[in-house]
DNA sequence: ACGGTTGGTTCGATGAACGAACTCTTCTGT
DNA sequence: ACAGAAGAGTTCGTTCATCGAACCAACCGT
């Protein structure tokens, strides 16, 4: 069968990004990945996404090479990204910037800042601060005045992304 | 029925804006907007996406306010971004980014320009030589090395589209 | 008046997503 | 050591979206 997820061989870059990350799901994959999410379950609980579709994007991560498969405590395994799949950080930075922007009445949910330094993280990537453009790796997720604090039902991984946390961290 | 492209009512606005351009063509046909396509049948043409999927995918744009119908010659309507649609050029252009660093191994198929400056636009959408911040109508698309010329059985729109242009500029 | 173009709609077939239940392995507490 | 729970998936029947080809109505140029 030819694959469901080609649109065509159009000769536009975009057009192959999102053959990886176009399908539903698989970007909010990678934004929890981003975020310290690293478990089978954990994705489960915190998107409620039905569990053969997760096993089926993860296969396709991991073979597309944007996420790598490692061994976690006990012979768990836990899903890491890669260096290519950190190159997706400025999607979901844009993305949620253009959602806060549209969709977010009691204003931001999420607002990033420059570890150390203090300075939010523009749109742009760079530190409205010091100018320089913030590494994954140094950035803080912290919530912003319209991120309602989730309810219990929302499970663990919910609470623990409401606080403030550096991304990339794991959740456990 | 509850909304198909409802993930869930997850505090983040990432999940918001995915709702709005996640599905399967939606980002698609913003790319092409911004690009100047503005007619049903150029949609199709560069495309090839199903028309009564189109008609669905326009119907949801326009009710979200990304674009609007707007009267074109004749009786035909076009259709053109609006504001809140132009807001999601940032996300066209990292996405390119990302297939173009990851997926072109001819090197890059599109290349940004700030028009009169000449610089080139970075990931960040900042000018590389004047360093200011490039708005959408200021923005010149040109063809990278990786672009492949379009053979004529892509149609007239893929043609157009291969030269260099102003980015909004109808190309009809 | 008429043939072509534009902008859709309709419809049957196919494929993907959903969600609940089930399996198998590995921890954990006693 | 053993029972139970939790983790990491797999299976499967139902539902829903997409595909693509055909059809249709309005308009346009000649």
């Amino acid at each position: 069968m030819a694959l469901p997820r080609e649109y065509t061989n159009q000769a536009c870059s975009m057009v192959r990004a999102l053959e990886i990350v176009g399908e539903r799901w698989t970007l909010l994959i990678v934004r929890d990945a981003v975020f310290g999410v690293r478990r089978f379950s954990d994705f489960v609980e915190h998107l409620g996404i039905p569990r053969a579709v997760l096993t089926e994007r993860l296969e396709f991560l991991i073979g597309e090479g944007v996420l790598a498969r490692v061994p976690g405590p006990g012979k768990r395994s836990e899903y890491e990204l890669t260096a290519k799949g950190r190159g997706l950080w400025p999607v979901v930075r844009v993305l949620s910037a253009w959602g806060d922007e549209h969709y977010a009445p009691g204003g931001r949910r999420r607002v990033f800042v420059h570890a150390g330094c203090e300075g939010e993280v523009a749109q742009s990537g760079t530190c409205l601060r010091c100018g320089d453009e913030v590494p994954l790796a140094e950035t803080v997720m912290t919530p912003g005045p319209g991120l309602t604090s989730p309810n219990p039902a929302e499970g663990q991984v919910s609470a623990i992304l409401a606080r403030p946390r550096r991304l990339l961290q794991p959740v456990h």
